[in-house]
DNA sequence: GAAGAATGAGACATCACTGTCTCAAATGGG
DNA sequence: CCCATTTGAGACAGTGATGTCTCATTCTTC
């Protein structure tokens, strides 16, 4: 017995985001329970997306934390919070689908907060110059948002294994799809992680400061 | 009068987009027609959507034809299929988010024959050795689909220039986030175009003969 | 300008979902 | 082992969306 409220809210924000349009029925089987206690638990639909925008905002908030992204290598940075991200990605992918339809005020200033936490990760690499300056801090934050969401789907669907998912996500988002011409071994599973750290080595520390204000508009 | 059905279409696939529960009064009026007209074209909801599907399946069919992805330099290819793809992305969203929902034969048959072009695309690369052989082309078809929605999701929500959007897409998912150490001048709107330019150098000799007929509108 | 076609507005019954209720069954603690 | 709590199943009315209809209006075409 003893529903645990965390799992029908996962359970639901796995179906909702495959089916927006799912019913009270069926995301109450989808959560193995019947209607009648997800309407015990949770009053009515708003209800049930509102607790669904608190609790994931919640944990991706924790997850952020946890992943110390204000500290160390912006790249490293950014492999921990992809890495951290993971296990929330099912809440993300929802949120990112739906945020803007549950319009409630404090999931949107929560969100917010997030947008500005991971925005500054990016903007630091920026800074430091090991990032690059065309892609606007924002359309970062949108990409990472969306290549999580696209891994949990693909891994929900069985496209991909659970365990390749952070490393895809995070090597596509800072190296993208080009073969490295330093890259000698492509065939090692660390072959791209090497070639990532290799390009940012030299420029890990200054940076001339004239270009790097102007570049991103 | 005449009401176009391809506009209905196209404006219900950004509505429902961003509200998959949006009613059908609300879809006539985002199209800016009435519930009645609405229903004259579409039997109902399942009849729209089915016709979401299919209309999206050509759209999306005819862009990868005419972006003509089996030719010439891989990395080209995806800068064009890109661009192609940004008109409709609209589309694209809207199916990618809801393609398994909607279980229609031919719905999914098409989408799977654009799977397979696309990731057809991403293997040749590989074979050419331009792009990384550690990220799968179904992971990077798969990425390709979530960056060109998120970035039509980030236009229509006002954070993205449309000028900027194809460019954000396929320099993200061409040379990634990480700033390249030969690109000396940032400022330049064209440095990541001349960074994974010299990327691919090696292998833009090798183009097959039906490349010479076609060179580019 | 007249005839034909298409649209908009609204009425209408129907249907699926919703939210609330009751009651029997299952669970778990003391 | 018994009692309190929680759940599942189902009934029930209320609500909003749906699909169909009619009729007046507008636009198109000749």
């Amino acid at each position: 017995m003893a529903v645990d409220r965390e799992d029908v809210l996962r359970a639901a924000a796995d179906l909702l985001t495959r089916k927006a349009t799912a019913s009270m029925d069926e995301i109450a089987r989808a959560a193995g329970i019947s209607r009648a206690t997800l309407h015990r638990h949770f009053a009515g639909r708003d209800a049930l997306v509102h607790a669904l925008g608190l609790l994931g905002n919640r944990l991706v908030e924790e997850r952020l934390t946890a992943a110390r992204i204000e500290e160390g290598d912006p790249v490293d940075a950014v492999r921990r919070l992809v890495a951290e991200a993971m296990p929330v990605s099912g809440f993300l992918a929802f949120l990112y689908g739906e945020n803007q339809l549950y319009e409630s005020g404090a999931v949107n200033e929560g969100w917010a907060r997030i947008d500005e936490r991971v925005g500054a990760l990016f903007r630091r690499g920026q800074e430091r110059g090991v990032f690059r300056y065309d892609l606007t801090p924002a359309w970062l934050t949108e990409a990472l948002y969306a290549l999580v969401a696209a891994s949990a789907w693909s891994v929900q669907d069985g496209r991909t294994a659970p365990r390749d998912a952070d490393r895809m996500v995070s090597e596509l988002l800072l190296g993208g799809m080009l073969r490295r011409t330093e890259a000698a071994d492509p065939t090692s599973g660390k072959a791209a992680h090497q070639a990532s750290e290799k390009a940012v080595d030299p420029a890990s520390e200054a940076v001339d400061p004239a270009s790097g204000k102007e570049a991103r508009t």
